[in-house]
DNA sequence: TGGGCGATTCGCT
DNA sequence: GCGAATCGCCCAC
């Protein structure tokens, strides 16, 4: 599958789509095993009360990054899944660590592999992604996109961490991953 | 113009 | 398992 493909669906199709290509950031990265999608009607989407100068980027071109800032001191990167101005993306939760982990673990301050990338704040800080690259494409420098080797089996589950539109099955995990940020099939109370 | 809150993580109990 | 850290944005006064 081209990337041209990838984001050629609904923003749901992008972040199954997503599970299996390999994110990098200078060459340092992994492959996407945990995503969720915020769709334009979405109550806990970021773009569903408008336009903002935050979400700006959200509204961009397809494949553009929306970097913002999480509970003040984390960072969360999504990918814009649907054409300019529509607002919606997909958020990056999860990475398998690949390539350059001496260099997230510097980053991170931590040496076990799972916890290098198992999460949206710490994948950030592992790849150094910050407001910097807010708006800036996931497919050109320093940023590369690189198609799965493998086909994935994807398990869906209820989206983590949001208080709005809870029960409906938008994140996406690949099947029995043990990088995921958690177990695949739990669900919030 | 100010207070509340969030798509989180980490450390301590 | 729970609560603190921490700050930009947004909506209600």
């Amino acid at each position: 599958m081209s990337s041209a493909a990838l984001f050629a669906g609904s923003v749901e199709d992008v972040a199954v789509g997503l599970l299996g290509w390999t994110l990098l950031k200078d060459g340092v990265g992994g492959v996407v095993v945990e995503t969720e999608a915020y769709g334009p009607d979405d109550p806990a989407s970021h773009a569903f009360t408008g336009r903002t100068p935050r979400n700006e980027a959200m509204f961009g071109p397809v494949g553009a990054l929306y970097v913002y800032r999480s509970y003040g001191l984390h960072w969360c990167v999504n990918v814009v899944a649907e054409p300019e101005g529509v607002g919606a993306a997909v958020l990056l939760r999860a990475l398998e660590p690949v390539v350059g982990i001496a260099e997230m673990q510097a980053r991170r301050g931590q040496n076990d592999e799972r916890a290098l990338c198992s999460g949206p704040g710490k994948l950030t800080q592992a790849l150094a992604i910050t407001g910097a690259d807010d708006g800036a494409a996931i497919d050109q420098q320093p940023f590369s996109l690189l198609p799965p080797t493998a086909p994935v089996e994807v398990a869906t589950t209820p989206r983590i961490g949001i208080t709005k539109a809870v029960e409906v099955h938008l994140r996406y995990v690949i099947k029995d991953s043990r990088w995921a940020s958690r177990g695949p099939q739990r669900a919030r109370p």
